[in-house]
DNA sequence: CTCCCGATAT
DNA sequence: ATATCAGGAG
């Protein structure tokens, strides 16, 4: 486990690898980023673009998503993949904010997780994207990411992840910590190539020298 | 734990 | 051919 000068080194080293990381999930406004990060699901986040680009020209407001039978809102996103749970989930999320939320996008973390497909991964997101309230969301870069590098367990879930980072990072930097990790995790310490020989924090890396082994 | 699932990189 | 992708629900 790092000590709390080597994660100041890891932030440090990110921020000026990744200085302007930032949420790369196409969105104008709190409803679409939902939609968005419930989407992105197990999928790059590329192809997510890809779909709502033509899904938020059609699709305005949560009335516009249940107006058109299920089978028409599973063609639409069909090439996401986990279409049919994520059609459903959209639809019935759509129907929630109508009932209960005067179909707005609530703020509170408790609230965004009634919602189905949210859980507290796509509930973080959207509460520090859309509505600049501290988060952390782990998900699967920043989960191998801070297991790599050793700022947390091996076996730690992902809500021991999560409260790791809230306990080591200050508050006011945890939303462009996350995305730093993100980057971080998606474009050099990637999963099935991370690039350790161009690494500069592999000093500090248990898994390093095992990833220089396997690429050479 | 399993299932959902197409697109892409390796 | 297999692993992975801004996970969540049962």
């Amino acid at each position: 486990m790092l000590n709390n000068k080597q994660i100041e080194r890891v932030l440090e080293t990110i921020g000026e690898m990744f200085p302007d990381a930032h949420c790369e999930l196409n969105h104008s406004n709190p409803f679409e980023l939902v939609i968005a990060v419930s989407l992105s699901a197990q999928c790059t986040d590329a192809l997510v673009n890809k779909v709502t680009k033509k899904l938020f020209e059609k699709y305005k407001k949560p009335e516009d998503y249940i107006a058109v039978p299920l089978e028409e809102l599973q063609n639409d996103i069909r090439s996401i993949g986990l279409y049919r749970n994520k059609a459903k989930n959209i639809r019935k999320l759509c129907e929630m904010l109508l009932e209960n939320y005067d179909g707005k996008v609530p703020r509170e973390r408790e609230e965004l997780m009634k919602l189905p497909g949210v859980g507290r991964k796509t509930a973080n997101v959207v509460m520090s994207v859309a509505f600049g309230i501290p988060a952390i969301a782990v998900d699967t870069h920043v989960e191998r990411v801070s297991k790599r590098l050793g700022i947390c367990r091996w076996k730690d879930s992902v809500l021991e992840v999560e409260k790791t980072l809230m306990k080591k990072v200050p508050e006011e930097k945890w939303g462009q910590t996350h995305h730093r990790l993100i980057f971080f995790g998606r474009y050099h310490c990637k999963a099935q190539k991370p690039q350790c020989e161009i690494c500069p924090l592999l000093d500090l890396c248990r898994e390093g020298k095992k990833w220089m082994k396997r690429s050479s």
